[in-house]
DNA sequence: TGGGTCGTATTTTTT
DNA sequence: ATACGACCCA
């Protein structure tokens, strides 16, 4: 082992040998926490501990990985293997594997993703009979997980009037009711939600002392990244756990806490030392990654908030180049730009595509940069959105494998007993369901003895035949696993159930891609299958695959060719560097989001977001907003974001400020050649004020008004020209009046006012009119 | 029972 | 615009 101490600056070294005892590292952006983290649980092995007693706790399952194979390259593969490191998550569902059958669960529970607790807040609130346009299913869970978060169970929550109270002054006074079911629902299927992963290690961990003495004993040493953003169950369970030996270690900033709205708990590290008094604190300020530019406007974003720890990042890199901000004049137009820049960056400092990051507020913003990105023949890759798993073709075989561990897994039993389609519909279902309510047992079981109950249920003989078969295929299924490897079944419950024969069948592209889904999953199977019988402690079964596919997200699966273009939401990028950063919609309502506007904390959240996007970047950060934004199937005007205002004149380079002016006189799309530094630069007059509330910082790009416009009549299908005082009928607002037309032919908006809804700008293009008069 | 059409929400971020 | 769920009809 080489003297890997000796890379390490002052105080990193100081925090990497400090082993014994709690510690708290706060760690400014990019003053090399991983390294830090790295070399001190190699220290910890060069000192003797086994690696069998370290618990090392991340975010993400990527972070896991990459901080495994570092630690590999310094002291060894065979060493790191036994190592525990992992998300909150995944490292708790093992641990329940083993301890869930103490409070009632089976070992082999299966863990409901968002949208299986979706889809099972739906039929709570459909079986209570509430109005699901108040009670909606994502909003109730997200109150629920709040409640998980905090510890807080159904019946703490009964005994608790405030909480009850806020939820009946929010027009929902059946929240207890709703929580009960869903939770009973959940434990009958015999299923834990990403909530219930930590709550129930935090139940296991009280009720069981034996169990959290086991646990103690085995972690001696625990480290956790990114503790600003970890909740109030995460954090008791690290307390819990570390309360015998407190060799505990948590590296964090708080400047980069961007988790508040998953229930993140930014006071669990502004009081770490209240909480273990003799806690050393370590601060790192010096900033490795970034120039600078980068850093003085990162700093400048993040001093406008009033929550956070005092301390000072500076950077000993050279000045690097100012920050451009490129004001665009539609979402298209930001694409293009970023796309154009892109191609001038590999020209002119031969970066590659992996070193290049273009990150959004929401995932929707990644549509328009993939078009252009595609027109240039630039490889990326989008990381997030909806993720492979969440694939409806792989959902659907998914279900069919976890129901051959979980039985009782209600949600995988209804998504598959009749797709692919065979013939058994909604009625038979409900039947099902009511007789294993009214039995006090699952539907599964319920199907087991189907002829025993048919007649009683008012089932025909057609039906339970093909209920029958349903069952005899997964008893056969279930047998088959038992001698075969796991891809040997998943390959045969895919061709048996007719699911790939059915997608063969559609040759549109979608049915295709689809296909190559299922191929893709099969073959993730066999990787996971090999993969895990290569390790010592390896779980080849079907339940553990099964847990990784709930507890991975898209990001963290390999993609072969790695030199492309990275396309990420700002929230997936935290942790990662990039020599090239493209920081796009910035503007107010989208980022800062509009959801979040509402309080000081969550404003501060977003600017820390922001901070956090910035601060990505090594050498190059460019920026920027559009006047006009597709969004909701229109085109809306927008302003830059407030936080391009927090930065002084002197880090950024403001450009196109004047095109889309009347005086270019020609609608959207200026540039013909994107050649964007040929554009005259005019000098901006002033800084623009704080609070604007005037468009006078950077005038919108103003559309033409135009006399008359052709439209298709929705009345006879003919072309008419539509001009002012027209009257005409629209769908959804009925019947009104043409005030004016603006815009260029083939894109003309009309403002109209209807005598019921008022006035509304409405696009031709898509907006569907009769025309009366 | 199944397929089709219509209407509505969707765009905040994720384990 | 799109995607999903609800509803209706064959």
């Amino acid at each position: 082992m080489k003297n890997y101490l000796d890379e390490l600056n002052e105080p990193q070294r100081l925090a990497a040998e400090t082993t014994e005892g709690p510690l708290m590292v706060i760690a400014g952006a990019g003053s090399g926490k991983t390294r830090v983290l790295t070399y001190r649980i190699a220290h910890l092995i060069e000192k003797g501990v086994d690696p069998f007693n370290i618990l090392s706790l991340t975010f993400t399952n990527k972070a896991a990985r990459e901080m495994k194979e570092r630690i590999s390259a310094v002291i060894g593969a065979s060493e790191a293997k036994s190592l525990w490191m992992g998300t909150f998550h995944s490292i708790f569902a093992r641990i329940l594997r083993v301890e869930a059958t103490k409070l009632g669960y089976p070992s082999d529970f299966t863990i409901y993703d968002s949208q299986d607790a979706q889809s099972v807040m739906r039929k709570v609130i459909d079986e209570l009979q509430l109005d699901k346009d108040i009670y909606k299913a994502k909003q109730v869970l997200h109150r629920i997980s709040q409640f998980k978060n905090n510890l807080i169970t159904v019946r703490a929550y009964q005994n608790t009037p405030e909480l009850m109270e806020a939820d009946a002054a929010a027009m929902k006074p059946r929240m207890g009711d709703i929580y009960r079911a869903y939770v009973d629902r959940c434990f009958k299927s015999g299923a834990m939600d990403f909530d219930d992963l930590l709550l129930r290690t935090n139940e296991v961990l009280t009720r069981f002392p034996e169990v959290l003495a086991k646990y103690q004993e085995r972690f001696k040493y625990i480290l956790v990244d990114e503790y600003q953003d970890t909740n109030h169950s995460q954090y008791l369970i690290v307390k819990a756990l570390a309360s015998r030996y407190e060799n505990l270690c948590v590296v964090g900033d708080d400047a980069q806490s961007i988790y508040a709205f998953r229930g993140a708990n930014i006071r669990n590290i502004l009081s770490f030392q209240k909480d273990y008094a003799d806690a050393k604190v370590i601060p790192l300020e010096q900033n490795y990654r970034s120039t600078k530019t980068i850093v003085g406007a990162a700093n400048q974003v993040i001093a406008q908030n009033r929550d956070q720890l005092e301390k000072n990042v500076w950077t000993a890199n050279e000045d690097g180049e100012t920050i451009p901000v490129y004001r665009a004049l539609s979402d298209a137009d930001e694409a293009r730009y970023v796309a154009s820049q892109i191609f001038e960056l590999q020209m002119t400092q031969h970066l590659k595509n992996d070193q290049i990051a273009i990150l959004y507020r929401t995932n929707a913003q990644s549509r328009a940069i993939e078009e252009a990105l595609r027109k240039r023949s630039l490889p990326y890759r989008v990381f997030g959105g909806t993720s492979f798993y969440q694939r409806k073709e792989i959902k659907d075989l998914v279900a069919y494998l976890r129901l051959l561990i979980n039985q009782n897994d209600e949600e995988a039993l209804l998504r598959v007993i009749n797709y692919p389609v065979r013939g058994i519909g909604q009625t038979t279902i409900n039947k099902l369901m009511i007789a294993a309510d009214e039995l006090q047992i699952t539907v599964f079981q319920v199907l087991e003895n189907i002829r025993q109950y048919a007649a009683k249920l008012g089932i025909n003989a057609g039906t339970v035949n093909k209920l029958d078969e349903f069952m005899t295929m997964m008893k056969s299924f279930q047998v088959m696993l038992k001698s075969h490897d796991v891809y040997e079944v998943s390959m045969h419950v895919a061709k048996t159930t007719k699911l790939i024969g059915m997608l063969k069948e559609d040759d549109t592209p979608e049915g295709i891609s689809r296909l190559e889904n299922i191929q893709e999953l099969l073959n993730s199977i066999q990787g996971y299958v090999e993969e895990q019988k290569q390790l010592d402690e390896g779980d080849p079964s079907l339940s553990g695959f099964l847990e990784n596919v709930a507890l991975s997200t898209d990001a963290d699966n390999e993609d072969d060719d790695k030199n492309k273009i990275s396309l990420m939401t700002v929230h997936l990028a935290k942790g990662l560097e990039f020599p090239a950063v493209f920081i796009v919609g910035l503007e107010e309502n989208l980022f800062p989001s509009m959801m979040n506007l509402n309080t000081r904390q969550e404003l501060e959240e977003e600017r820390r977001l922001f901070y956090v996007a910035l601060t990505r970047a090594e050498k190059f950060a460019h920026l920027t907003y559009s006047v006009s934004r597709f969004r909701w199937g229109k085109i809306t005007d927008s302003e830059p974001s407030r936080f391009l205002e927090e930065i002084d004149d002197k880090y950024l380079d403001w450009k196109n400020l004047n095109v889309g002016l009347p005086i270019n006189n020609s609608g959207l799309n200026t540039n013909l050649f994107d050649d964007y530094n040929d554009i005259p630069k005019f000098e901006r007059k002033e800084k623009p004020a704080k609070n604007t509330e005037t468009s006078s910082f950077i005038p919108k790009a103003k559309m033409k008004p135009v006399a008359e416009a052709k439209i298709t009549n929705q009345a006879n299908g003919e072309a008419v020209n539509l001009a002012a005082d027209k009257i005409v009928v629209h769908d959804r607002f009925g019947r009104g009046k043409v005030i004016s037309l603006e815009g260029e032919p083939g894109n003309v908006k009309a403002t109209i006012l209807f005598d019921n809804a008022g006035e509304k700008k409405l696009l031709l293009n898509f907006a569907k009119l009769k025309v009366i008069v």
